[in-house]
Order: C-alpha cells, then sequence, then structure tokens
DNA sequence: GATGAATGAGAGTTCATTCAT
DNA sequence: GATGAATGAACTCTCATTCAT
C-alpha cells in the first residue's frame, strides 16, 4: 500500500496527531447506534437513547454531530458506501447475473431504511441537499459495472439504464410498504426476470 | 316515547340527549382543523395548535379524541368519506369519462395528505389497523362504478379492477415526491390515456 | 368603592371570565419567589428554583414569562411599585420630616436589590428599556411630594429636585457596596444633614 | 538526596528545574487571555473560550488554576500590579502633574475592567477575601507617590489622602456606568482640577 | 506536563395530559 | 360539558471537570 492511495482523509496531516484509537471507535458506536436507533424509532429518536445504545456521553454525539442533520447525513452516507461496496464483493463472489440479483436485494434493504430517513431528508436542512448526489455518485456507477457484466455474460439484456432501475426498485420498495417485503421481492424478481427476458436474442451487441 | 327514530349512528337513541348541535359542531371544527394542522406541521403538531384552530379548548378535544390516533384515524375516516362521496356527485355531473378523469386527480390529491401520515400509519397503533379496510371498502366501490360506467359509454376499455388502478394511481403520487405534483399529474395522464386506448376495439365483451 | 375606580387592568373585559382566583395567587407568588431568588443568586438563578421556591410548575412559570427578561421586568415593576406606594403611607402616618427619612431609606434598600439586576438591566433587550422611564415615573412625583411637604413644614430647606436626589442616593447605595450597608447609611443621614440645613432660614413661608 | 533546598520563593532554585520557560509563557498567555475574555463575556465565560484565546488546552488551565476564582484573583492581581507599575513609569517619563492626572485615567480603566469581576469579588469566596487589600497595599503607595511629588512641585495642593481619592475616583466610575466613559472623564478632570486649586497658596506646610 | 476527548450533571424549554372552575 | 391553567416528564444542548494518551 503506497503513501499516495487513500490519501489523508483529514487526519494524519499533522504528524504529532493520533489519539484517533478511541475516537474512531466511538464515531463507529455512535453511527451503528444511530442507524438502528432511526430504524427503530425515526430519525426523531432522543439523542440520550442512540448514546446510550452507542456506550457514549451524549457529549461526545454533540461533539462530533452538533446538529441532528449532520448525524443523519452521516448515517445515510455511511448506509450508502456499505451498500455500494457490497457491490463488488458480491461480483468477485458470484456469477454476474447472481452478483446482480442479489446486489438488488441488498439495495432493497437500504431503500427500507432510507425510507425512514425520507421525511428528514425533505426538511430543507442544508445538510441535506448533497445526499441525492452521494446517491446517485455511488451506487449509479456500482450497478452499472454489474450490469454490464451480466450483459456481456449474456445473462441479462444490454441497454439498461442503471440510474432508471434504481429508481424504479425504490419506488417499488417505498411502494409497496403496506404489504412489506414480500410484495417487494415479488417485484423485484419480476423485473429481473424482464432483464433476462430476451437476453440471448440481444446476444449480439445492443445499440440503443 | 315516540322520538325514538333519534337516529341511530352511533349514539343517541336515548330520550335525554340533546347539546348535539354544538357538540357537532365542535367535533366538526377539531376535525377540519387537525386536517390542516396535520397537513402543514404533521401529524405529531402540538394539540394545542389544533385546538386553537378549532377555536376549542384542549379539554374538549381530549374528551372526544382521548388519544392522538384516534384523532388521526378520525380525520383519516372523514376524508375518505369526502373523497369516496365525491365520486357520485362527480358522475352526475359530468361525462361518464370525465367524471373519472376528475375524481382521480381528486383521489391523487387525496393521497397527498395520506402520505403525511404513512408514518402514524405503520406505527403499529390498533386503532389504525381498521383503516386500511376502510380505505378499500370505501374507495373500491366507488371507482369502480365510474369505471363500469365510462366502460359502458364506449370511452375505456373494460376488464380493468378500481384496487389495481388505486394502487398504481396511489404509488405513483407517493414515488413522485421529488418532483412534485406535475410529475404526478403527467403519469395520472398517461395513465389515463392508457384506459382509453383500444377502448373502441373492446367495445364487445372483453375476454382476458 | 365605585365601579369606575381601578378600571379593568386587562380582564373583567369580557363578562364569563374569572377563574383568576389561583392564577391570580399564582402570579404573585411567583413574582415574590423571583424576587428573593434573584436577590439570592442573581438573576440568572435557575428557573426551577424559583419555581420551587414559588410552589408551582415550570410550566407555569413559562406560560406567564415566555422569556426571562419578562419576568425581572415584571420584579422589577413591582418593586418600584412596593416601594413608591409606600410614600403615600408613610407620609400619612408620620411627620413630613420623619416620613422623608424614612422613605428615603426604603428607597436605599430597592437600590440594593436593584443592584443585582443591573447586569441584566444593560443588556440590552427590548423588555427592559422602557424600565428607567418606569422607574422615574413612579419615584419622581412620591418624592417630590415628600420633599414639599417637609419644606412646607421648614423642616427641610426646597429648591430639591427630587429626580437629582433619586440618583445621588442611588449612586451612594451602589458605590458603598463594599462597607454594605452601614456606609450607606451614614451617607444618607449626612444628606439629610444637608437638606436640614439651612432650613431654618428659610423658615419664613412655614405653616405648621 | 542534596537537593533538599527545594525551596524558596515558590519555586525554581533547584537545578533541575527547567520547563520553566514555556510554563510562564502559558501562564501569562493564560491570564491575558481570561482578562480579555472576562472583559467581553463576564467572569462566567466557558473555561474553554480561555483557553481557546489562550492556545492551550483545558487541562493546562486546571492544572494552574483549579478553580475558576483561583484565576478571577490571578487576573485581579495582575492587573492591579500592571496599573500600580505604571505610576513609577509615568512619574519617571512626566512632570508630576501630568503623571497623576494620566495615572489617575489609566486607573478609571482598571476600575472598568475590575467592575466587571465585582459580582464574583462578592461571591463570599476565600480566594477573593485577600484582594482589597491587595489592592489598598499596592495602588495607596503608588499613588501617594504622585500626589506627594506633585506637590512638592506646587502643582496640586497637598494633604490629600490616596485612599480617599482612590475610592472617590473608583465610586466616579461604578456610578457613571449608565453614562459611560465620558461622565467619567468629565468628572476626573473636574476632580483634578479641585487638587489643583490652591496650590500655589498651600505650598507651603499644610495644615489641615 | 500538555492535550483535548469524553463524561454527565444541570439548565432551558416544550407540550401531552389532567383537573379545578 | 367546556375551558384553559397547571403540572412535570422528557428533550435538547452546554460546559465544567476528569483522565487516557
Amino acid at each position: 500500500m503506497t503513501e499516495s492511495s487513500k490519501a489523508a482523509g483529514d487526519e494524519a496531516v499533522e504528524p504529532g496527531r493520533r489519539i484517533r484509537a478511541d475516537a474512531r471507535r466511538n464515531e463507529d458506536a455512535v453511527l451503528e447506534a444511530a442507524k438502528q436507533v432511526f430504524a427503530a424509532s425515526g430519525v426523531d429518536a432522543p439523542v440520550r437513547e442512540i448514546a446510550a445504545r452507542a456506550g457514549v456521553g451524549v457529549g461526545t454525539l454533540y461533539r462530533r454531530f452538533p446538529n441532528r442533520s449532520d448525524l443523519v447525513a452521516a448515517v445515510f452516507r455511511r448506509e450508502v458506501d456499505a451498500c455500494a461496496a457490497e457491490a463488488a464483493a458480491l461480483a468477485a463472489a458470484h456469477s454476474p447475473g447472481e452478483a446482480l440479483g442479489l446486489w438488488l436485494r441488498r439495495y432493497t434493504r437500504f431503500i427500507a431504511t432510507k425510507k425512514g430517513l425520507a421525511a428528514a431528508l425533505h426538511s430543507g436542512d442544508q445538510v441535506f441537499e448533497t445526499l441525492p448526489a452521494y446517491f446517485r455518485t455511488n451506487f449509479e456507477p456500482a450497478l452499472t459495472a454489474l450490469l454490464e457484466a451480466a450483459a456481456a455474460a449474456g445473462e441479462i439484456r444490454g441497454g439498461v439504464a442503471a440510474y432508471d432501475l434504481l429508481r424504479a426498485v425504490g419506488n417499488l420498495s417505498v411502494a409497496s410498504g403496506e404489504e412489506g417485503d414480500q410484495h417487494t421481492q415479488r417485484m423485484l424478481d419480476l423485473l429481473i426476470d424482464g432483464l433476462r427476458y430476451g437476453a440471448a436474442a440481444r446476444q449480439e451487441p445492443t445499440v440503443r
């Protein structure tokens, strides 16, 4: 691992700085706790509950996330990162078609969580404005890679725009809230079947 | 005791009852106020705000709606009633095709409000459990009537399930939240055009 | 006592209103408690402490005094009222000279309390802007009456401006903070002696 | 263990001691920062603000000043020292009369700051009990020297007690808070003029 | 020794809910 | 019955103080 990679996120800039061990641990704990609490009680859950679950004092939480929106945004980004990162992992461990299907299911679960944040995201808070772009910037390339691999392998048809699929699956997930996950799964399966349909016929380079 | 016909709704019947006039007035005022406040500030809005807008004391509000969920459910039902009732009115005043289009737009506005209640509806509160059934019981017949009339007039194709359409339009409305009403309108127009397509050809009994 | 006197402060405007019995009692209790707590712990004392001493919930306190400055101003006015009102009482019960001396001592104690509010009064809060005028409007006539009576009785010289004396005594009280009340008393006695000096020479017009 | 002479003033003397340079620097920085912050935000200003302005960690501040009162007292003493020290400097650089006037103005500014500390000084904290004596011990000789020099030069009358003048000017400054510095200046000028009055005539030994 | 991350008591403030009038 | 004053639990947020690094 060369120095050039990774760069200096926001530390290591000064040589004397370290201490980060426990600080980093705490930040992780807070984000994980916040994710869980947000999912269980909504983004308006008491700060204390998050702090308690993370095993830190409220002061620690406030130090890192002065506003609730900062915390919400951080949780959102963290989940986007985690979900997007799985695309590569799945691609490495499964056939292109399987990887695509598995990741879309994974993405479905991400959306389920995001639903909880929806109200907050539309609150007009400055902090949230960059989130949609973050969403697209991370998910579009990840899904595009999966789609292209599957298309190249002849497992699905080509010519499907990643963003369209992201939105479609997203809407599906949101809309089926009342029936729960099963409905979403059924619709998702249908969609994937749709992608598969005609895959052979379009084996040849597709021009759209 | 001749005044036994005092109606039966869900109270009265006994002779001693009167006061109904202002009591009913208060209840109406509270529901109307709650609808507005819920739309503006969400279902977690302060009770006081609702009471103030309704021009009653908080005590009065609590007397009729001991729990917030009672009030939320009552508002929901009231809006379902109002929206469903308009179907007949529109059918009487317009051509079948127009009536259908106008009512679907009206229904779209209902959904917009309902969106605000969504979070609460999924809170697990007992009071909310009967709401989906109430929704379907009222809307399905109303829309079915409109559809059948329009089909009979040859303005749209037949064979469309009212519930499917209710859900489809509902999902459309919810999913397009980010782009706003315009998006919903465009999609709704498209849908209605779809219904119109092939109307003539299917004039004869459709076999599916 | 005729109806015309006293007028309707801020109630009785509508016939149906009363309830005020306990509300008034609470307001008095809060003001009295605030006076004591401000004196003991300064105007930044915890709201809870004041509420507890008054025997009311914090909500009650907030209901009447949404901002701390509202409470501070109310306490100030209440003390001005009380102190000014004593002038007439003392005049009725004592000789003009005695009444003057006793009231100035009373005023000295008022200033001692006001000292605690001084910092707050200069905070720039809008609510405090009318206070100096309130101070002068109430105290100047009260002291003027005492001075004129004493001068008319030949007990002190005439020609002393009430406002000058108010400020002089005020400064005296403030400035002697370190030595405490005794110093203030000595200086006040001196001042009163000064008023008496030459009274005889001006005796002429005196009719007792 | 030959370093038994651990002691003397209150540190140093022993060979092992060093670090003094930066330790002293830190203490100075803290006191200077505290002076500014106290003046700007009062003596209840957050510790962090002082530490930040001083460029040290809060831990360092607490090491040297375990209690806030220690810091307040240290600032007070430091300002007394600084103000008193200027007397000699001014005497060396100006005529006796000028030096006196300049120093009294300087003292006026000291009082202005002290006003901010007044509330704290009366808090009953043990640490503050020695402060009045410290005040007098340092200022009285300094002003006495200035007065005597000016009297000897025939620029002012003799027989004025330094302490009386210190109190008089102090009270003037405090009492004129509402009108601001201009009032204080005018009164101070008047006072100095008063000292000058009759200076020549009293050149000879004054009998009081 | 210096640093600043962590802690948590405590203060302000809101608002659901009760209950005297 | 209606009203709204009173209550106090619950929340957010700040900051003095401690202590691991």
